[in-house]
DNA sequence: CTTTGTATTCTTGTATTCAATGCTTCTCTG
DNA sequence: CAGAGAAGCATTGAATACAAGAATACAAAG
């Protein structure tokens, strides 16, 4: 029996077990529809059933997971239907996102958002494209936390990790990585300039812009696989 | 014939304990920052510690309560930001629905709208108000149900239960059930007329009147008392 | 050969037990 | 008297034990 060895003792054990089956559903690991047996589970990380249950309980109410009374949990991954209708749905929202944020960002998170993009710029020509990666995710974050909204920065995040994925590819196109980072840019000057109109659209076309993106570069069939049969 | 509440077996006992926390977080029951101990609820339940932790748990995904490890469980409770962001949310999003309800609705899903509307004109005339409320929700079940969309259906429907207690009571009032209805009536049409823009439009409008309805009311006041200080 | 009933086994559901952490209080020392 | 520290208590964290439901295998009957 093996120990888990990194994880450190900050989160507990229910809750370590729940981002390691999350990662790996959402990362494919597990195929759609595959039980998930709270032993088989436990042993392999080497705990008890219990926190596995807790675990399985809160996939279920993010729908990662179905769990039928008696019978077991399934796993219920994201279908590339899925993946269209959450970038459909953070369109909408990183653009109300966008809206709150130019009305309440502060100085120094607008900078920080300015820092960001130079940053980007620089590493999109260097090609490095993992911290690419970290500056879109801290780019988007900056804005979830200065929109002031607990409610949709929570849903934002939630979505976020969804589809990090298939993100990290996207970005991993050079030509996306640095068109996403003007429009970045634009954002950002929409913020400066307090044009909450301009931000809304902007930031919902950037999310568009992705999702075109993605599909022109086939990441989407990734998901096609999950594609659920209409029983 | 309600399903709640009842205690069949259908349900398992975690589950069963997750939503009557829920609905006592957000029917007001429990005080904002009120600690949770396992024990009490468990005992007041009449259940063991093992399904109150699985409850809690999955209320702290839905960010109803907080837990500190090893320190305890506090409840979150909602509050009038978030209301006000909830429907701003919501706004956006039931737009969304009702554009992708026009294109995908079925025959029979229009008609159970245009019956449910022309149901909620008698029940509004002689002011049936808990009929208004069971109709308002299944105009918006079948919509969300409509759209196709898994991932918008499970989010509206969340977000639905969330502000299911100040929903009633906006609706308890005759002439905004009216108004409502007849917004309902609306956005029914122009399903009909495949004028998907339309109802997303008018969707859209129809949360935020029901928000501002809500304000001129005063019962968004209900929610001020969770506001949160900043500490 | 198929089907149905039954027993066995496996898995989940819940309770209980044990361990660990945090909080409170009381004591001892400066 | 004040503060540090230790002991005891209360509560959560995790594992194990026990109960109940579901799946499977197998046998018997048609």
């Amino acid at each position: 029996m093996e120990k888990n060895q990194d994880l450190t003792k900050k989160y507990s054990l229910s809750g370590r077990v729940f981002q390691k089956l999350r990662d790996d559903i959402l990362s494919g690991r597990y195929k759609d529809h595959e039980e998930l047996r709270e032993i088989a589970v436990a042993t392999e990380l080497g705990v008890s059933r219990t926190p596995v249950r807790e675990a399985l309980r809160q996939l279920e109410l993010e729908g990662l997971v179905q769990i039928i009374p008696n019978r077991g949990a399934f796993v219920s991954a994201i279908s590339a239907t899925d993946v269209h209708d959450i970038y459909m749905i953070r369109a909408r929202l990183e653009g109300l996102c966008a809206r709150w944020a130019t009305e309440h960002i502060s100085r120094e998170e607008l900078e920080a958002l300015e820092q960001n993009v130079y940053l980007a710029d620089f590493h999109a020509a260097r090609g490095h494209m993992d911290q690419m990666a970290e500056l879109d995710s801290e780019f988007h974050n900056i804005m979830y936390s200065a929109c002031r909204s607990k409610m949709l920065e929570h849903l934002l995040k939630d979505y976020h990790q969804y589809v990090l994925r298939v993100r990290k590819l996207t970005l991993s196109v050079h030509e996306r990585g640095l068109a996403s980072n003007n429009e970045h840019r634009s954002i950002m000057e929409a913020m400066y300039q307090k044009d909450a109109d301009m931000a809304e659209k902007l930031a919902s076309e950037h999310i568009q812009n992705a999702f075109a993106n993605m599909v022109k570069n086939g990441f989407y069939d990734l998901y096609s696989v999950n594609e659920k049969e209409t029983s």
